[in-house]
RNA sequence: CGGGGCGUGGCUCAGCUUGGUAGAGCGCACGGUUCGGGACCGUGAAGUCGGUGGUUCAAAUCCACUCGCCCCGACCA
């Protein structure tokens, strides 16, 4: 490839609307520009590298046992209101009517097409298990698509869905395709970690996210610094809590009232006492599956997970209640609720057990009660872990570990889905005593093109991307550093030639550009490997080899460049 | 959906408060000098000032509406 004619439009200045190291230099490296919110072109150097990241995946998931083929990007809603998904999936699903006024959506996600597909084939306990993969461009219409190609409305995913003809397969396969992951995350040269993840819209009740770690990821997640759990705070348990010997002994005052006007947030109202945060409980009131309200109650120091919530409550629907319908329950404005009194099903989390001294809401306007003990004073329905995981607190699996917080980039998860799909949809088969039963059901996503912010939120520095060579868009970066000199063009030329030959990939920066661009330009698109050809070099037959991430240089004989730069970059794919 | 910000040559921005016929740097074209980390000199092309409507003798500038883009939030009392 030759730059002179390559579509590769850099840029000097970061562009306005980024945010992130990734987006920056995506456009910078003259890789993606923008067309709508969310929406991106994708120029040949961002094509290349998405086309490794894609070649690494049909590799892994062909050789894990996997099949490839290709669904349709829009699927009619009959599928969606099947299996139920055309209500509950809200915006974030792009609708649309054909010409006869069917209606229609763009794919977010494929199982109601893939179930339907394989509902229709499959018969028989002898025709599973079957994997089926596809890589194709997604559309979710995000309520805030931002960051580049980190959320994006349109993407490209890889998704992978395994039927099988019982549990005990179907979890084979979760294993196969966590391995699977493991390896083509490395492969793609990242530092990333498997953590435990919650299921979110997809359903289902066992899965893993993939994250690449970074700060500016979008998830939080924690692990355990001396065994090897590791979880999406939105899913990470916490230990048990036991209230110490001290807290039971302590007799505690009696509860008293006392006025706190305007003060509603534990912050406010803790500022106002001059009392810390952890001597409170909150009380939040939800209204689950659209009817029962129910108050929850955390320490005034922790946040509540609604996810656990919702898993305590096995209820669908877990939303905050709004200030109307809390008044009209509870006849006082959220800010200043509390369990004492209240008439509402209450749930603790473990963290409120044996609170003494404690402050909580009146359930009065402007009042708080303090000196609060909760055995004396209320009894919530029960007590369950409700809250999310800090780092710091000690792990829930092992003895002596404690959780460390990192931040993460999700670029791929697995999920064990069971019949969620299956019996929705009917997707049955017949067992080997021929009877009907619903096949068993997983599904595995990769990132693509987040997978390529990804890389690059992680492999970076002040001049521009840092390619792992594996997904690098091109390998080597010829650089002459005048190539309208003769003597310098011919040898550039040649080796040119000689390493296309040898199966390499090659980018000759032939523009009449003075070296200090080409520098420039050179580290900004990230290409692992440059050779430097210059005149001074060339006199005593000698060019330059530079690695792209921490600048070794090193001399080599142009006659035997070809044959070295091709070790040096069969080295490098071992490692 | 709520809050904030921005929209002016290809890019990054100034000009707007206080209305008077549009600027800079980079990039681009041409000529010359240069040539190992984003050169220098000269010449030049290029902008319906996001759009619509209004106020005014006069609008990039003031007003209204609208479209687009960015950021924060959109559930923790």
């Amino acid at each position: 490839m030759r730059w002179s004619t390559a579509f590769i439009p850099t840029l000097k200045e970061d562009p306005a609307d980024a945010e992130v190291i990734s987006h920056k230099l995506l456009v910078r490296a003259g890789m993606i520009r923008q067309v709508s919110r969310g929406i991106y072109d994708y120029l040949p150097l961002a094509l290349r590298v998405i086309r490794k990241i894609e070649t690494i995946v049909r590799e892994e998931l062909d050789r894990a046992g996997a099949q490839e083929l290709l669904l349709p990007i829009a699927s009619p809603a009959e599928l969606w209101q099947e299996s139920g998904r055309w209500e509950l999936y809200g915006k974030d699903l792009l609708r649309f009517k054909d010409r006869h006024e069917r209606d229609f959506c763009l794919g977010p996600t494929h199982e109601e097409v893939i179930t339907d597909l394989v509902r229709r084939v499959v018969r028989s306990y002898r025709e599973l298990p079957l994997n089926l993969y596809q890589i194709q461009t997604k559309f979710r219409d995000e309520v805030r698509p931002r960051f580049g190609l980190m959320r994006g409305r349109e993407f490209i995913m890889k998704d992978a869905y395994s039927f099988h003809a019982d549990m005990e397969d179907c979890r084979r396969e979760y294993q196969n395709m966590f391995d699977t992951y493991k390896r083509i995350f490395t492969r793609c040269g990242l530092k990333f970690r498997p953590v435990e993840a919650d299921t979110g819209a997809i359903g289902g009740s066992l899965s893993h996210e993939f994250q690449v770690l970074a700060e500016s990821g979008e998830d939080a997640i924690v692990s355990c610094g001396s065994c090897d759990y590791a979880a999406n705070v939105q899913k990470a348990e916490v230990k048990p809590h036991r209230p110490s010997a001290r807290d039971l002994k302590d007799s505690s005052p009696p509860l008293r009232k006392v006025a706190t006007p305007d003060k509603k947030s534990v912050a406010e109202v803790a500022n106002f006492l001059s009392l810390p945060p952890e001597k409170f409980v909150k009380t939040i009131v939800y209204k689950v599956d659209g009817s029962e309200l129910v108050a929850a109650l955390v320490r005034g120091d922790h946040e509540i997970n609604e996810l656990k919530l919702r898993a305590t409550l096995h209820r669908e629907e877990v939303i905050l209640a709004d200030e109307a319908e809390v008044e009209k329950a509870t006849g006082v404005a959220p800010g200043f609720l509390g369990p004492i009194g209240l008439k509402l099903r209450i749930l603790a989390d473990r963290a409120v057990q044996g609170m003494r001294g404690a402050v909580t809401g009146a359930n009065e306007i402007n009042a708080h009660y303090v000196d609060v003990d909760q055995e004396r004073d209320f009894t919530p329905s029960a007590f369950a872990d409700l809250r999310m995981a800090v780092a710091g607190e000690p792990c829930p699996r092992c003895e002596q570990g404690r959780l460390e917080s990192y931040r993460g980039i999700e670029v791929g998860q697995v999920f064990y889905l069971g019949k969620k799909y299956s019996e929705t949809m009917a997707a049955t088969y017949l067992d080997p005593e021929g009877r009907e039963r619903a096949m068993e059901m997983g599904c595995y996503g990769i990132g693509i093109s987040r997978l390529l912010a990804a890389a690059i939120e992680q492999n970076h520095d002040e001049n521009g991307i840092i390619w792992p060579l594996a997904i690098a868009p091109l390998q080597i970066l010829l650089l002459p550093i005048n190539y309208k000199e003769e003597r310098i063009q011919n040898v550039t030329n040649e080796l040119y030639r000689d390493l296309l030959k040898r199966g390499l990939e090659v980018l000759l920066d032939d523009r009449d550009e003075r070296p200090g661009v080409k520098f420039k330009d050179g580290d900004l698109i990230g290409i692992p490997l440059r050779v430097i050809l210059g005149a001074k070099g060339l006199e005593k037959g000698r060019l330059e080899v530079r690695q792209r991430r921490d600048g070794k240089t090193e001399e080599i004989s142009v006659e035997k460049a070809a044959e070295a730069i091709q070790a040096m970059i069969a080295e490098a794919l071992k490692a």
